[in-house]
DNA sequence: TGCCCGGCTTGATAAATGTCAAGCTGCTTT
DNA sequence: AAAGCAGCTTGACATTTATCAAGCCGGGCA
C-alpha cells in the first residue's frame, strides 16, 4: 500500500494523511492473478476498478471467427477496468485477463464514488485520470483514422514502447486492428530501412 | 442561459440556485459563428470549453496532401474543444470550425477548474460528462479495429443518425476514416440490398 | 438566366491488407 | 529426450479500399 500513496502523490502532489491512508485500505483490496487468468470474462458485470501493481494485462473481445480484438493494453500503474460496465452496469463484451503474473489493487464503485468526495487527492487523482485518458483516446482515434497501418506501428513503438516488449506481436497487432502476418511484413519492411 | 440551467439540471439532477446562476453568467460567455468560420485553428492553443447551444460544428485534422480527417463532429448539447491542448496547454493539431451557423457558451480553463470546487452541479457534470466520453471513445476505438468500413457506418447509422443527417458525406467518410468514393458505394450496396 | 462550384456517383486501376497454408523455432510438459 | 504447442515468418492468392479521372446535379451568385 505505500507505494500506492506515493502513486497518489505523484500524481496529485497530495501527501495522503495517516487517516486517510486508514480510510483507503479499507477501500482498496489487494488481488494476485496468475499468468492467463481472467480478472473479468465477457457477460459479466465490471464491479471494480483495478489498479496494476504488478504485471501486465490485455482488455479485448472476441467475434464470431475467434479472433481477438485488444482494446487495452495495462501494465504497473494503469488502471484497468470495462469502463461501459463499470460505470453503467451493464454486461461487459470484453474480457480482460493477466499475460503476465499480476498484483492489483482493486476499488468497488460505491467506495470509489465515496473517496472521491472524502478524501480531496482522490478527486484530483480522477481528475487527472480523466484528463489523461481523454488526450490518449483522442490520440488513438486520430491514429486510427489518419495513419496506415505501417504509421500505426512506429508511432506505438515511439509512444508505448513497453507494451511492444512485453506483449507478443500477435496482441500489438490486434491492437493496432491489422492481421499478425501483416505486422510481420511491416517489421520486416521497417527493419530493411533501418528501424 | 436558461436552457443552460436547465441543461445542468437534466444530467446532474441538481437544480441550479439564483446564485450559483450569478456565478455561472460571469464565467461563460456566449458567441456566435457563422458557417465556415473557425472557433479554433491548427497551431492556436485551445483556450476553451464550448457548449454549443445551436448549430453544428466538426473537428479535424489536415494531413501534408491537404486530405481532412474528422475527429469529432458536435451538434447542441455537444461540448467541443481539443482536449489535448486545453488540458495541457499546447498548439493544437486541429481545426475547428461551423458547419452551420452556430452558437456557444464559452468557459476558459481557470473558471472551468474554479467552478467545478464552488458548484457542486459542476462538478457532477464535469464527472458525468467524463464517463460519457469514456464510454464514447472506448466504443470508437473498438469499431476502429474491430469493424469493416461497412460495419462502421451501420453503426453509426444507429448509434448518431442526427450527424449523418447533418453533415455531408465526405465529412462522414473522413470520419469514419474512409475515403468518399467507398462511402459511396457502400451505401449504394446497403441500398441494393434494402438498408 | 446562366454559370460555377461543391457534393455525389461511377468506372478503371493500383495499392494495402487479409486469408490460408506451410514451415521454423524455442519452450514447456510429460 | 520426445512431443506438443505457441509465436513468428513467408509465399500465393483473394478481398478490401484508395486513387485518379470523368461526368452529373442542384443551388448560390453574377
Amino acid at each position: 500500500m505505500n507505494r500506492f500513496y506515493e502513486y497518489i502523490r505523484h500524481y496529485t502532489a497530495h501527501p495522503v494523511t495517516s487517516q486517510e491512508q486508514d480510510v483507503l485500505q479499507h477501500a482498496f483490496r489487494p488481488k494476485k492473478l496468475r499468468k492467463r487468468q481472467y480478472l473479468l470474462q465477457e457477460g459479466d458485470i465490471c464491479r471494480h476498478l483495478s489498479l496494476i501493481t504488478k504485471g501486465a494485462m490485455r482488455q479485448y473481445s472476441v467475434d464470431e471467427k475467434g479472433g481477438e480484438h485488444t482494446v487495452q493494453f495495462g501494465i504497473e500503474n494503469w488502471w484497468m477496468s470495462d469502463r461501459e460496465s463499470f460505470e453503467l452496469g451493464s454486461p461487459s463484451k470484453y474480457n480482460i485477463d493477466a499475460w503476465e503474473d499480476t498484483e492489483l489493487l482493486q476499488i468497488g464503485y460505491d467506495d470509489w464514488w465515496r473517496l472521491r468526495s472524502e478524501i480531496p487527492a482522490m478527486r484530483i487523482l480522477t481528475a487527472e485520470m480523466d484528463k489523461r485518458h481523454a488526450v490518449a483516446s483522442q490520440k488513438r482515434i486520430h491514429a486510427a483514422i489518419t495513419l496506415t497501418a505501417e504509421e500505426r506501428y512506429l508511432e506505438m513503438m515511439k509512444s508505448q514502447p513497453a507494451f511492444i516488449q512485453r506483449f507478443p506481436q500477435n496482441m500489438i497487432a490486434s491492437y493496432l486492428g491489422i492481421s499478425p502476418e501483416t505486422l510481420s511484413r511491416i517489421r520486416k519492411q521497417a527493419f530493411l530501412r533501418g528501424d
